[in-house]
DNA sequence: ACCTGAACACCGTTCAAGT
DNA sequence: ACCTGAACACCGTTCAAGT
């Protein structure tokens, strides 16, 4: 769902056709196998020629804010939605929950949060507008008093990071552990006394495990 | 301080003495830049050519984890020393405060416990016996009844990278927040209902400066 | 205007030759 | 044994020539 930005010049038809080819191929390739597949094998899969690719992306930098930024509005229209939910706390967790889900299906949009991407003004861009989202999200699930209201979508964000992490190394061995996870992140924003968890606790063997697979 | 493995082989004096410039090298490099300072400029730096750096370290990987391994074993050692504190609570969060201290200051270590570096057999085998430290210390923790006791030191550690993500962006803006993060995580991990945070919120002009700066 | 393979500067790694 | 600069295969990026 990625919308055009109002001042961007009109492209010839061919020069159109290969930019959202190059696009596609990306970010199949980037979902699959992370942001360190090299701008040859994409062009290739695109069936344009490297220097093609590099007429519609400055750098692979670009290329790659191009798709992030596309993934995070999606997120942030997600998390929209759920502002109408009937349980502004629950539609807060759900969208946390529907949210690691996302990264662990794309290794591009989970590297790109949480390395030092932010400094990409694209990127950064996005992550604000995403961050209002969160914030209103926040706004209603504190005034039913169960979350405490002295945290900000930042706050929350920066406990959402550390979930992201271990989903993406226990999600395969056991996704009972993200769950649990979020759980802690949601005993940290909560008001009330500890509430039993989901799942498990990891163990060394599952971090063996992940390692390996 | 690092201990030779028991079983490695005498090297000549030369030898030892490069390798030694070589890691020391690598550290200072490391720590300042992050992990993708070149391998030549390291050699250049320690004083020698590239091919002595990979007879002494089979490829950048393996220079990479000796000295991450080198890092967590000092970890562990501080953690041990804090299972004698008077006041088990106020040890384990201590802990995770001075923790985070160092990742600040040393990028390498921080890079390496972010990233999917666990997959290096090393790294993972270190990493494990530093979650050993942390489960004593949570242990003790435990016993007090302020901390939750259905919880386990990789639970900590999860939120914890959540902690030196933020911290790596923040720190510099206003050290305070780091504080503000690691309470919140006590607060995931504690018995009793919500207690009042340090600093304030992080905002979005933190992020756009922390990204400048 | 847009396309492309060839060329460039760089990286981690290996090798052949030196002591 | 250990050292080294030169060579190799790769990467992101640029360029000169084609349509």
């Amino acid at each position: 769902m990625s919308a055009m930005a109002p001042d961007e010049k009109r492209l010839r038809a061919d020069a159109e056709r290969n930019r959202r080819r190059v696009l596609d191929a990306a970010a199949a390739l980037f979902s699959e196998r992370g942001l360190d597949v090299g701008v040859g094998e994409i062009a290739e899969s695109a069936g344009v020629g490297r220097a093609t690719l590099f007429r519609n992306f400055a750098c692979k930098e670009d290329l790659i804010s191009a798709i992030v930024v596309d993934r995070m509005n999606d997120a942030g229209a997600r998390g929209r939605v759920l502002l109408d939910a009937e349980d502004p706390v629950e539609a807060l967790f759900q969208f946390l929950d529907e949210l690691v889900g996302r990264q662990q299906l794309d290794r591009a949009l989970f590297e790109a949060v949480s390395d030092a991407w932010l400094a990409n003004d694209a990127i950064r861009e996005a992550h604000a507008e995403f961050l209002g989202v969160v914030d209103q999200l926040l706004a209603r699930a504190k005034e039913t008093g169960e979350v405490r209201d002295d945290v900000g979508p930042m706050d929350v964000l920066m406990l959402f990071k550390g979930v992201c992490e271990s989903a993406s190394a226990f999600a395969h061995v056991d996704p009972e552990i993200i769950g649990r996870h979020l759980d802690l992140v949601r005993a940290a924003l909560s008001m009330s006394a500890a509430k039993p968890l989901r799942g498990r606790e990891p163990s060394l063997r599952d971090v063996e495990l992940s390692a390996r697979g």
